[in-house]
DNA sequence: CTTGCCTCTGACGCTAGCGTCAGGTTTTAG
DNA sequence: CTAAAACCTGACGCTAGCGTCAGAGGCAAG
C-alpha cells in the first residue's frame, strides 16, 4: 500500500512565472483568460502557481509560434497532462503536425529563394 | 548592332492577376498601396498589369509567409528586379534569412514535441 | 439597349496576442 | 512605519493583411 505524502509545494507569483518563462506578466493573464493556466488564488486575491506553470508558458509560446491559436491549444490540453485523450483530439493533434510541416516546408521553400537572391547579389554587387 | 523589337506585350487586368496568382482581388489593390506593385492605368482609370506580376504577386505571399512585412519586401525589391544592391540591402537580405532560419528551427522543435505527444497519445490511449 | 460581369474608390470591420494606461490593494525591504 | 515594488481589475489601443459593403462606372455579347 501506497502512502503519499504531499510535497507542499512552494507556490509561486505572476511575476515569477513571467521572468521565468520570458514573457509578459499581462500575457500571462491574458492566457488565464483564455482558458490555458488555471491559478490558484491567494486570500487577497493574488495569483498563485505551481512552478511547472514556467514549463507550461514556454510550452505556449512554442505552440503559438507554430501557429495555434489559444482555443487549439486549450483542446489539446487535456491531450497534455491527463492520460484521457478521445480520439477527436488525437485526430487534431495530427492535424496541426501537418499544418506544421507544411509552414516548415513553405518557409525551407522561402529560404532557398531568398539565397538565391543572395547568391545573385553577392556575385554580382 | 542588336536592334530590340518591343514585343508589344499583352497586358491584364487586375481580376486575372488574382486568379493567376490565387489571391484576391483586394489583395492584389493592397500590395499596390503598400507600394509592392505598381500598375499601369487604362485610359478609363483600370489596372494593367505585364504577365510577370502574376510570379510577383506569388513571391509575395511566399515573402508573407516567410514573416516579412510589406514595408520589408519594398525595401529590398531593387535587390530583385535591379542589378542595384547596396550593402545596407545585402545585410538586410542576409538579416531576413537569418530570421527564417530561426523560425525554420523553432517550428522543428515544436514538431518534434507534438510527436512526442502523438506517439505517447497512441500508445497510451 | 440592356444584361451581366468586371472594375473603380473610399471606408469601416476583423482577428489575436498582447501593450499600456488608470486607479486601487498587497507584500516586502529597510 | 513607510516607501518601493509587485499585484489586482477593467478597458482601450495597436498591428497587418486583408474581408466586405456601398455606390458608381466600364465593357463585351446578344
Amino acid at each position: 500500500m501506497t502512502v503519499t505524502v504531499a510535497a507542499a509545494e512552494r507556490l509561486i507569483r505572476i511575476g515569477e512565472v513571467a521572468r521565468g518563462a520570458g514573457v509578459s506578466v499581462r500575457a500571462v493573464r491574458y492566457y488565464e483568460q483564455q482558458g490555458l493556466l488555471i491559478a490558484e488564488r491567494s486570500p487577497s486575491g493574488q495569483r498563485l502557481y505551481r512552478q511547472d506553470a514556467i514549463a507550461l508558458v514556454r510550452f505556449f509560446q512554442q505552440m503559438f509560434a507554430a501557429g495555434l491559436t489559444s482555443r487549439r491549444i486549450t483542446e489539446l490540453l487535456p491531450c497534455w497532462d491527463a492520460g484521457h485523450t478521445d480520439a477527436g483530439q488525437r485526430a487534431m493533434l495530427r492535424a496541426e503536425r501537418e499544418r506544421i510541416q507544411a509552414k516548415i516546408d513553405d518557409l525551407q521553400a522561402a529560404l532557398d529563394h531568398l539565397d538565391k537572391v543572395i547568391a545573385i547579389t553577392d556575385t554580382h554587387p
